[in-house]
DNA sequence: CTGAAAGCGCTTACAG
DNA sequence: CTGAAAGCGCTTACAG
């Protein structure tokens, strides 16, 4: 392979002009520029990009971390992520960690060992220990999407999951129903905390009750949305309405009621949550909460690369969701409803 | 930041001691080993990958090529790529394309300028030339999954497409149908190129007119077997059956026949290829040809990893498939069939 | 605008 | 088993 001294000994100037006239063309005389391209491509001369990343002390390279490549949602997100960070001449690095925490930490010591540049995460499922040090600093360049820490000084770029959730139940409430279900994912992730305590506040704020069945935790996949919703419909006093807070557990929750025999929309309202494309060829076409994916992906890695040249980043952006109503949603049977008393 | 220099120091040993402590513990005396490892511990020391990679001249890093992140096939078989990749200490960079041969080019690139070992691609377009030097040979490591090279002589993993798409129509004869339509993807690639010719070959084996019409080769998304299947229904003479060459684009489908109030599988069969997660969740659920994606992500990810570490890979692999039924097909109402003539 | 020289932080053949 | 020394291929402050 050949090196800087190759060409340099070619073009007949030094190992530092070649390196300036390939990284820095304008600090360079148009002859000497002209005498070390052609010098270049007439010996196939590629830089070592890992030495200069050793030089100058940069890899380059952001990680990704996400809980699980296989969902839709993580993928839409990185695509955007992807995009810019290429475009940046940034390399992505995979950093699925499919439920082992040993994972984690061996793509978070990339950073020590000088492997990346900084982070992108899409969990908030991380050991505070793992990215603070002993004097209470956050370790590396970190930016968290599509989630948030609750106590940890992270920029972060996310959807208003109180009021997105909210919005939905509303949407329901003014239909007319009142036993709205909720199949949500773990309480402690902060994003499903959040879009839990909109579904709750806004069912007390129109003083409907609050059952207990009614709020299940999970994750969202399609079969734990199956499962979730199976319950739910063999519950003695059934719900009309089950906000999932995925589209796959809202796909789940579809089929659960097929095999049930509950007619979807006319017995049973299901909304679902982020808007993936196959929300639109489900059977019922799903009411859902559109999220923008891969906005946020893009959001969140300028934020990064902000941080990665300097600049101040803005420490939290919201971005919009909206309500897609479609056909799985319509307003309960009468014997459904709330009595009224006129 | 410790280096090894500063380890050597407090250990009262070598730089080239603490190396080998370090990367080799066997070969070093337990009594400098313990040292050692005291030093480095107290300095909270990590290598310098960057500088160790320089000097052994390897990146560790593979790129995995893809078209599209977005796809659930492309996400799975990666899930099984990154698993193993990540247990032989390798990382994975995301070579997303989006149809934009500029990034494909700025991705292969990385092998020359040292920042990966290999590349592992699903996508087999791919212009010879950029892979190829002018001696003929292949320029670098690198296995393709899920497709092939019709005439380049890359190691790859895949299933057999021709006689998987023979036995979904073979299915389809069996029960009855003889207007048997195939939405495929475009024939420049040499796996649908594969699944096509087994389609039509079926047809004529059982003597079954090959209706033009019924072949439709496009891109094989959600809204792409949508277009298609309206198509097709449409026709003068529509077809009983559809096999799709994804089940994505058979979701699409299902989804035109209900636009077109077609009941499936009573006046028409569907039939996917891939047996994605979501195949189980749509109504009706559908049939399908199940490709062991994880597998192949895994099993060439175990290939690259051969070539890298100097082994003969084995040029070829074939895994296998299998038709999976459920309730997007059944045999066709009676003046679907051909006449027999008793 | 250009060159000589140092140095990024490792690893490893060589010698003992 | 260990050390001194060279070297991986760049970049950059310094001097001119």
């Amino acid at each position: 392979m050949a090196t800087v001294k190759d060409v340099a000994k070619l073009a007949g100037v030094s190992t530092a002009t070649v390196s300036r006239a390939l990284a820095n063309p304008e600090i360079v005389s148009d002859e000497t520029r002209l005498k070390v391209e052609k010098a270049a491509k007439e010996m196939d001369y590629f830089p070592n990009i890992l030495a200069r990343n050793l030089r100058k002390n940069e890899s380059r390279t952001i990680v990704v971390i996400l809980p699980n490549i296989e969902s839709p949602f993580f993928s839409d997100v990185v695509h955007g992520i992807e995009a810019l960070a290429h475009k940046h001449n940034y390399k992505l690095l995979i950093g699925d960690i499919g439920n082992d925490v040993t994972r984690l930490q061996s793509y978070l010591d990339l950073y020590e060992t000088k492997q990346i540049d900084g982070i992108l995460s899409l969990t908030a499922d991380i050991p505070e220990s793992m990215i603070i040090n002993h004097k209470g600093e956050v370790k590396l360049p970190m930016v968290i999407a599509a989630e948030y820490f609750s106590n940890l000084p992270i920029p972060t770029v996310h959807i208003d999951n109180h009021y997105s959730a909210k919005k939905g139940v509303e949407y329901l409430i003014m239909m007319g129903h009142h036993k709205i279900a909720c199949i949500s994912g773990k309480s402690q992730s902060p994003i499903f905390k959040a879009r839990i305590m909109g579904h709750v506040e806004t069912l007390k704020k129109w003083k409907l009750a609050n059952n207990e069945e009614y709020l299940i935790e999970s994750e969202l996949a399609f079969i734990d949305g199956y499962n979730a919703a199976k319950q739910l419909l063999t519950l003695k006093n059934a719900p009309s309405a089950i906000v999932c807070h995925s589209d796959e557990a809202a796909i789940g929750a579809l089929k659960a009621a097929r095999d049930l025999e509950v007619d979807v929309p006319q017995q049973l309202s299901i909304i679902g949550f982020d808007n993936l494309a196959l929300s639109e060829y489900c059977y019922p076409e799903l009411t859902t909460i559109h999220q923008p994916r891969q906005l946020i992906g893009e959001t969140s890695i300028k934020l990064l690369l902000d941080i990665l040249s300097g600049k101040k980043p803005n420490p939290e952006m919201t971005l919009p969701t909206q309500l897609i109503v479609r056909e799985s949603s319509c307003p309960p049977s009468m014997d459904q409803r709330l009595p009224t008393d006129l």
